[in-house]
DNA sequence: CATCATTTTCGAAACGTTTCATCGTCCTCT
DNA sequence: AGAGGACGATGAAACGTTTCGAAAATGATG
């Protein structure tokens, strides 16, 4: 810029002035330093910029995984509305790991974003601190935790696991296994109190050796279902807390010879664009994405536009049911599978 | 910095040799600061930092889609990759829009990004004006082109689609249908090249109605599988050039109502991790992602290390064909297809 | 004890912007 | 004609670091 002001014989300040458009400057010279930029090649150094102004117009982002369709859908989403708004995204995967997810966290805040979205954090009281510290806007995506006072959007898992299992009762299934997340992070919390009621107002017991703990990953889901699988008395349906579980499920079932539906029914949360084009077709509870996302963004773009004093607004967004074909009715034959997917 | 300094009664210098190691200070100075840090709870201010180093450690990084599997995976590796060193990334989507593509370039340089790593760019012109201007090390992904010159990481695409259509052709194939993505970006034009190819290999005509281009989106996929399978003698197999396309083709032959193998045999580009658990499942282009990430990676981390005038690196990559279960031999009872999935 | 070498600390400039108070100029109005 | 306003342009300070040369303190040596 002090280039561009000397070969247009101006100050600085004029070069700011015109650029930024914050005063008025006269023709003759907008004209000369338009030239000048032109003639040099001038970009504006955002970093100089950033130092001055107290903001960076970027956020930061932090999802477990981004190989998760479901975060990776949320992830394009929310990129799209912060770019159309002129901000840049940080992303960062903290793969479901709580130092890992602190690193970044600081990471990001270090580097001066101007706000943060955090899907899925794992304490509570790493969780509170990050709020805390941060003199920016955050808002909790997919997570609720207690005493945290900020923005947040989640999904009513217990409803939605509810009707999943709900449905596979309604199938006949009397011993359903559910191979869960880890515990402590609300939705795989919730998603199991969904499960457990739902067992409940069927009048079905709910058994400790049917629900199993992973750690997300395709490999944990592969060994709960084989230990479900192994149980002396096997449960007649899975359901899957999470999208690369049911992949480590449907290889367990595979790998032991069993398939589905016939042999074991199998449902899960998270939808995904193939689910209806390959065999078997899983039913699933698909997650709003698009309005999940866009609602994050909207909340952070909105503390940013200014709104800073407004108190936190928690955003509850329903699941759906997709019934498909990989769960038969308990006890009818076969080609009963093509009407319950009517149902 | 300058609270703290005056907190431990010394000079922002002394604070800022502590910090950075870059002079001895005396244990009692020492002592002195680093409580004034922990009583205040300083942070380095990164933005201030980039601004007198001119080094932001960031880079930045550009994929077609972040919802295509291929390239989640291989933004996953490169991530861990400058993790581990220490740098952030920043991630940008450009839709397959080649101005969305130069606006977030253009955004990533003003912000001062110490290298860049663009997948997949579009046109020739606009990527060696930013190769050009970038005065920072720039390594491409999944693109060649002409006349740029600076570090490559690319697969062997015409080979990779040479075998796969070989295959085909081997299973008695003689109409294969090809549904590729722009034919203006290098890897959609060395695979079409390997399509025809290995059509002349075999002695086979290359008709155009049979090759068909579509902008690498799943509804894309589905109109040319439609436009295929209409043809008057319309093809027993057809080879889709990537991911979210043969999902498209997927769905195209279930709503005309066949089914695959048995009444075409589909091939495409890019595995996927649920590849071989549901059906059918398709053969497959597998490409080497955790090496392409990491090769990229360690290119731009080079160049990052000072190396910055090696000649330009250009690897090359060899896919890997994952025949399983989606085609059958052409002429043979279905029977057969097991046998032909140990070819 | 004076001198010199070495170690430790510091002041101040610089990075590239934005912003604010100030200063000319020129016009308008009494 | 002189005063007052409006407008355009500018100099300089500030943002929070790093770094360099110089100063101060310490230790060793003759």
């Amino acid at each position: 810029m002090l280039h561009v002001a000397e070969a247009a014989r101006v100050s600085v300040a004029t070069v700011s002035a015109l650029i930024n458009g914050t005063a008025t400057v006269s023709p003759e010279l907008s004209q000369r330093i338009e030239q000048a930029i032109l003639d040099i090649g001038y970009k504006r150094n955002a970093i100089a910029r950033s130092l001055k102004m107290g903001t960076t117009r970027t956020i930061g982002l932090t999802v477990p995984h981004i190989t998760n369709p479901f975060f990776t859908d949320v992830v394009s989403i929310i990129q799209q509305a912060f770019d159309r708004a002129g901000y840049a995204v940080m992303l960062c995967c903290t793969d479901e790991d709580l130092n890992t997810q602190d690193d970044q966290i600081r990471l990001l805040l270090d580097r001066m974003v101007d706000g943060l979205i955090v899907a899925r954090v794992g304490d509570g009281a790493i969780l509170k601190r990050i709020v805390d510290d941060a003199n920016v806007p955050v808002v909790l995506l997919d997570r609720v935790c207690e005493g945290v006072d900020t923005d947040t959007v989640v999904l009513d898992n217990q409803s939605a696991v509810f009707d999943a299992i709900t449905y596979l009762v309604d199938l006949g299934h009397r011993r359903i296994g559910y191979i869960s997340g880890s515990f402590d992070i609300s939705p795989m919390h919730d998603r199991v109190t969904g499960y457990r009621e739902a067992l409940q107002a069927a009048g079905l017991p709910v058994e400790n050796e049917l629900v199993r703990f992973g750690n997300f990953h395709e490999v944990d889901g592969y060994n709960a279902t084989m230990q479900l699988l192994s149980l002396h008395d096997r449960p007649s349906a899975i359901f899957s807390a999470n999208n690369p579980m049911v992949i480590g499920t449907m290889k367990a079932i595979r790998d032991i010879g069993l398939s589905c539906p016939e042999d074991i029914s199998i449902a899960c949360f998270d939808d995904f664009p193939w689910s209806d084009v390959f065999q078997p077709q899983l039913t699933t509870v698909a997650q709003p994405v698009q309005a999940i996302g866009e609602q994050a963004a909207n909340l952070l773009l909105d503390r940013l536009a200014g709104n800073r004093d407004a108190p936190p607004r928690k955003l509850t967004l329903k699941g759906r049911l997709m019934i498909r074909n990989s769960c038969r009715p308990l006890g009818a034959p076969l080609g009963a599978i093509a009407q319950s997917i009517s149902a």
